[in-house]
DNA sequence: TTGCTCACG
DNA sequence: ACGTACGTGAGCAAC
């Protein structure tokens, strides 16, 4: 039987596009209307099983109905550029779907849909026309019906001329009688001003047309009769204008349009570039793929049988994969790991691998000489020295390469990165394990390929990335900071952090008392118990119950959050129990029961798990546990910091922190005079900030004005805004907008440098820091309001927050190599991201500290001096 | 799993 | 006119 789909192509992309966020793929183009097209065609071809396919398009600026109506489609705004550079890659998908497309000069989609409707009418074959274009109802006949997409794309609605007779008691020819009345906002089409789709409805049930309705304007009534006959002219030309034309001018016939299906793997290419993870699954093509490109290559099980070939396996490899389960690497087992060279991959088990007869291979894991691929070695690290096995020797990781050519990349897996870079697809983990709860380990002749094939995309990935590495000159960036910088991390996480146990556990009694009082104090005061961790149930009482003012609504319901509480002070006595409650149970939960779940029961220390791929900015982050968010602006929660001690008898905690380092960042790129001298005098710089925004002397800068000039300071960092600003000092939007305008007033270089920063975004798509660290800002030039203004904030923030990342790492890496050549028995502990934490030996106190301090403030040079805070104390609350 | 809240730089 | 300050992780409630 047979069946021609004919899509609407320019309504589809249009509806896909604002029915889909707006995606982008690694070069920053976006991609939501093509995916929305994609699953719209996988799933007509799935379930309509065309014999015959058809996309059409509009065609040239100017057409025919502008001769006749000069504002046709006039108002109307104009296409966004992040929709119109996806048409060429809609085409080049239908192109790979094998489906014909066609446009005509001159001539809407609709016509030429109109026209081969028409034609399918003649010959009688079957038509489904698919669009979100209701006019489109008019082409309804007995061979033809009407797809229409509802809410989204995915969802759609059929027509034929019963259901729309069922829908609105018309024909499909009075659909253009019903516009002519009703007109049509989007086209700029008039029809009669106050009719809409009820009064026309009302209007055509009687008369039946457009001419008949003019001809009985007499008969109406009031006002409707003044409009009909004042408007009549308009009435009839907006019919006339929302007539589908049918005789556009087709050189084709039904042969040419046959669709005989896709080729996979041409649909697989085009999937991967787009990267279109999801659906390259879905299709099966990634493994179709696999096959095509995965050509002659063994899969050699290590069992104990073939240990005694290591010696001639080994000088073959060239790039490992240490499988690790579990989020926490310093908890986690291996599952075995993948090897591969050239032409071979290998699987050991860890069983195996722990065989007196696998020596040979750990000596070669451990020989630094021995180089490896890697895809995160810093995982693998920490996982095999949990086994006894010190892992050496790493020249490359393509975990962390795929992080620097695009850190904000959501698919960091292996698979991904085998999509996106080009290299022969692998199974996902999520499809090998399983995920969350239904993970499993596979039999171990699925295990054993997997890891056998991720050895050997590592191994492929490796010349790829680094090639894309060079172009982007990161060849510094990877090879003398990142990768070196994830060994000093696998040391000091492993290293640890000594906790004072019983004193954590007696603190944590503390709070008890404190939280059992508070609470029944707050129950009494609101007449009912409740759980006071629920926003909800809190949201109640106080607003519903105690029918306090509601100051700010979240989407689900009453904010509670303690900016509001605030405010509510006054209004209750409740509130303020409320917010020493939150102060007090965040204490005993995060960080009383937190930490001590976290104290490893061998070492007696706190291990975290520092992430070095997580942050858009370069920033590393902390788990299992944070340590980088442990309390110290309230005396109560800064006591926490005395349970962390030294590990050995006597030593001591030294803790040194960067003045002000995102601001002295500023002044070097920005190159702002004034700043630059305010750091060179070494000046306190929010109150020379003070000083020069209100023009006032240092001894006039009373708290207030320091105050607030350090809120602007923060702003400058964070990308200034006059309502963020407004918000944080609680001032009027004008009133933050005019200090944001003494600011660059005075430190024009700033100004200069954030304009610059952002055209340049725009420009590029992406920002760098001083390393030459990159993020891409696809939504640099939406036009979405929000989505642009949160890109160009962060155009200003990141190459300041992200130079400050590269300072500090790069100050690591040199500490951690001056303490290797001096032999220190120090050990460095802790960054939190200004600050980094040592443990001391008494007698190499004098030395350490000079030696930090001065590596930290030579890290790097700047127009103006890094200056460094050193302090230290018996724990880490003494240190500061 | 998502949303809210709150700890840090 | 539009309405968020930048970057993180963890605990808890409620779906």
């Amino acid at each position: 039987m047979n069946k021609l789909i004919v899509i609407d192509g320019n309504s589809i992309a249009n509806r896909a596009f604002y029915a889909l966020p707006l995606l982008s793929n690694a070069q920053g183009q976006h991609t939501n209307a093509v995916y929305g097209f994609t699953t719209m065609l996988m799933k007509l071809i799935e379930e309509e099983k065309p014999t015959h396919f058809l996309v059409a398009f509009d065609a040239g600026k100017v057409t025919f109905r502008h001769k006749d109506y000069k504002e046709y489609k006039g108002g109307r705004a104009k296409t966004p550029p992040e929709l119109s550079e996806q048409f060429p890659m809609i085409k080049q998908l239908l192109e790979a779907f094998a489906i014909q497309q066609f446009e005509l000069e001159g001539y809407e989609a609709d016509d030429i849909v109109g026209t081969i409707t028409k034609m399918a009418d003649e010959q009688q074959f079957p038509v489904l026309v698919v669009t979100g274009d209701k006019d489109m109802l008019q082409l309804a006949s007995q061979h033809v019906t009407i797809a229409l997409t509802r809410k989204g794309i995915s969802e759609m609605e059929k027509y034929d001329p019963e259901a729309i007779k069922e829908k609105y008691g018309l024909t499909p020819q009075q659909i253009v009688d019903l516009k002519g009345l009703m007109g049509d906002s989007s086209d700029n089409i008039p029809g009669i001003p106050g009719v809409g789709e009820k009064t026309g409805l009302k209007l055509l049930h009687e008369y039946g047309t457009v001419e008949e309705v003019l001809a009985h304007a007499d008969d109406l009534k009031g006002k409707m009769k003044e409009k009909v006959k004042e408007h009549a002219e308009s009435a009839r030309m907006s019919k006339e204008l929302a007539t589908i034309f049918r005789e556009v001018p087709l050189d084709f016939g039904w042969e040419s349009l046959k669709y005989e299906g896709y080729e996979a793997a041409s649909l697989a290419e085009m999937f991967t570039r787009l990267e279109f993870k999801s659906l390259l699954e879905k299709m099966n093509l990634s493994t179709a793929r696999g096959e095509i490109k995965e050509e002659e290559v063994s899969l050699i099980t290590i069992g104990p049988g073939q240990l005694g070939q290591l010696g001639e396996i080994l000088p073959r490899i060239q790039s490992i994969h240490v499988e690790v389960t579990g989020e926490n690497p310093h908890q986690g087992a291996i599952l075995g790991i993948g090897l591969a060279g050239e032409d071979a991959c290998y699987f050991i088990s860890i069983d195996t691998l722990k065989q007196e007869a696998a020596q040979p291979l750990v000596k070669w894991l451990e020989d630094e000489a021995k180089e490896k691929v890697i895809y995160d070695a810093h995982k693998a690290q920490l996982a095999l020295h949990w086994q006894g096995i010190e892992l050496r020797g790493i020249r490359f990781d393509v975990l962390l390469a795929g992080y620097l050519l695009d850190p904000t990349k959501n698919d960091q897996t292996l698979s991904g990165m085998t999509d996106q870079y080009g290299v022969p697809a692998i199974q996902s983990d999520e499809h090998v394990f399983g995920k969350g709860a239904k993970f499993k380990v596979p039999e171990i002749e699925v295990l054993s390929e997997h890891l056998c094939r991720k050895a050997l995309a590592v191994h492929r990935l490796q010349p790829v990335m680094q090639k894309h590495l060079n172009e982007l000159q990161m060849d510094e960036l990877f090879y003398d900071l990142e990768l070196p910088l994830s060994s000093v991390l696998a040391s000091m996480e492993l290293r640890g952090v000594k906790v004072d146990v019983q004193e954590l556990k007696d603190f944590g009694e503390e709070l008890q008392k404190k939280l059992d009082e508070v609470i029944s104090h707050i129950y009494e005061l609101a007449g009912t118990e409740f759980n006071l961790n629920s926003p909800k149930q809190l949201g109640e009482i106080l607003f519903d119950k105690l029918g306090l003012p509601v100051i700010k609504k979240t989407k689900t319901g009453y904010s509670t959050d303690a900016e509001v509480l605030e405010k509510l002070e006054p209004y209750h006595e409740i509130i303020s129990h409320i917010l020493y409650y939150r102060t007090i149970s965040k204490l005993q939960s995060t960080y009383v029961e937190g930490l001590l779940k976290e104290v490893h029961t061998d070492t007696g220390k706190i291990h975290t798990y520092y992430r070095q791929t997580i942050a858009a900015t370069g920033r590393l982050s902390s788990q299992f546990p944070n340590l980088q968010n442990i309390p110290i602006r309230l005396e109560e929660g800064r006591k926490i910091r005395k349970v962390f001690k030294p590990s050995e008898e006597g030593w001591r905690i030294l803790a040194a922190d960067y003045s002000q380092i995102e601001l002295r960042i500023l002044a070097h790129i920005s190159k702002d005079e004034k700043l630059i001298e305010a750091f060179r005098e070494d000046r306190d710089i929010h109150t020379k900030t003070a000083m020069d925004v209100f023009g006032v002397s240092a001894e006039q800068v009373d708290s207030e004005m320091r105050r607030r000039a350090k809120a602007v300071n923060f702003g400058i960092v964070y990308g200034i805004s006059d309502y963020g600003l407004s918000q944080n000092l609680n001032i009027t939007r004008k009133e933050a907008a005019a200090f944001i305008e003494q600011y660059f007033a005075v430190f024009q270089g700033v100004r200069a440098f954030m304009d610059d920063i952002v055209k340049q975004a725009k420009k590029d798509g992406y920002v760098s820091t001083l390393l030459h660290r990159r993020r891409y800002l696809p939504e640099i030039n939406a036009s979405n309001f929000n989505q642009r203004s949160f890109a160009e904030r962060t155009a200003m923030n990141t190459p300041i927050q992200g130079t400050a990342a590269d300072v500090i790492k790069l100050a690591m890496v040199q500490l951690y190599n001056r303490m290797q050549k001096e032999k220190v028995q120090s050990r460095m502990l802790l960054q939190v991201h200004d600050e980094l934490v040592l443990e001391v030996p008494p007698n190499e106190m004098d030395l350490m500290e000079r030696m930090v301090r001065e590596t930290m403030e030579n890290a790097l040079e700047l127009a103006v001096p890094l200056k460094v805070e050193v302090s230290s104390g018996k724990d880490w609350y003494e240190a500061k």
